[in-house]
DNA sequence: TGTACATCAGTGAACGCGCGTTCACTGATGTAC
DNA sequence: TGTACATCAGTGAACGCGCGTTCACTGATGTAC
């Protein structure tokens, strides 16, 4: 083993990524801003000093688990938006998509939409800049349907704005909803696919209005 | 002085305003579940142990914060909601609502914005209490409009809840529009006036909808 | 009005504790020859 | 392949510090008569 390459790199990642998901675990029950160095390296099993072989600062870990969190998603948010439909099938695409993240990501998602406006300046400019590529990424893909011709930009970014805050939205909520009612996700889910769907009309008579060059 | 009664009264609300407010402004740069008793009570100018005179611990401090931060909002909700005009006007009057709140207590707004998902759960549950009134208050404000005939108690408040959320945001979004750049505060407004005029459409529109019967 | 006692908001000392950061170190991994 | 040296991820002791909470207290305010 000793020859082969790497060895060292491979453990350094390891104990990176042990710190990681102890953050995100502690996260579940307090903001950022009240987590301790100390605290993590505990639970990750590792001496307190080893952080600084990693990290600067619990800020700096803060920067890198928005990474995690968001950085893989474009993929994934760009496939499920510009795929075709009618609005209803889409409507529900992006909500399976959005309670099986929940689902399978609950601690991300959780750490986001607590620290979108939390109290580390460095992590809440990470997050709005991920979610800026992400409404940008959602805007591209709504300028293609048809009935985005004669759309301007920026009535394009700002539809796409609506549907990237109202995921989150809905993201935290089903986060919320508690396992001990299990009609309580079926009711979020609900309602958000009657917000979509109610976003959906508004968008298909957008360009109707009445005289207007407002 | 001494024989009207309520002097000890008054000081003691003194003394708790002053504990609120030093905390209020403590929170500008941190989140609640970070904030130190000490920290307040130097602030405000008092021994570490008057802290236990009025409250039981931070989170219930922070729980007051709420009550202070909308508590008082309800009427000015209602009536901003509730008067009539066309669409145009209603969204001009909310927009000049929420940028007229956001200058007078800019401290209030962010600290509701940044605990809303926060760490210290009595906290989030009093401010999804009060969030959860304002949606009930704008739903039976638009419940009386012509528009909402024959729409289901249930859709009413989807759409409110849709206006609250787009209120809420949009205060956190002017709050951070840089002073540095005026520009800024006109571009989010003009954005935010946008989509309540797209949600609008939709609502004029939400029962045209083809053979629906979902 | 005056007096004697009760209340209670705010004080200050003391406590044990966990924090972030520093430093010199160890020993496994990597590299040069 | 083997040897000698360099690198560097993780360690453990030590530091000074601010924290939340307790306790007995003080003295102005309130109340009863």
């Amino acid at each position: 083993m000793s020859h082969t390459p790497g060895v060292r790199q491979a453990q350094k990642r390891k104990t990176r990524q042990a710190l990681l998901d102890a953050a995100l675990e502690l996260l579940e029950g307090q903001s950022l801003s009240s987590l301790g160095l100390r605290e993590v390296t505990r639970a990750a099993g590792v001496a307190p000093t080893a952080f600084y072989r990693h990290f600067r600062s619990i800020a700096d870990l803060g920067v890198a688990l928005v990474e995690e969190a968001l950085g893989s998603l474009h993929p994934t948010i760009r496939t499920t938006v510009s795929t075709t439909g009618d609005g209803e099938e889409r409507i529900a695409r992006a909500l399976e998509l959005i309670a099986g993240h929940v689902d399978a990501y609950p601690a991300h998602v959780r750490f986001i939409a607590r620290e979108r406006h939390g109290g580390v300046r460095p992590v809440r400019e990470a997050i709005h800049r991920q979610l800026g590529l992400f409404t940008a990424e959602v805007g591209e893909a709504l300028a293609k349907d048809p009935v985005s011709a004669g759309w301007s930009e920026e009535d394009v970014l700002m539809l796409a704005q609506l549907y990237v805050d109202l995921m989150l939205g809905t993201a935290s909520l089903l986060l919320e909803a508690p396992a001990s009612e299990p009609g309580a996700r079926e009711r979020v889910s609900r309602m958000a696919a009657r917000q979509m769907r109610l976003i959906g009309i508004g968008r298909t008579h957008w360009l109707d209005r009445p005289g207007g060059d407002w």
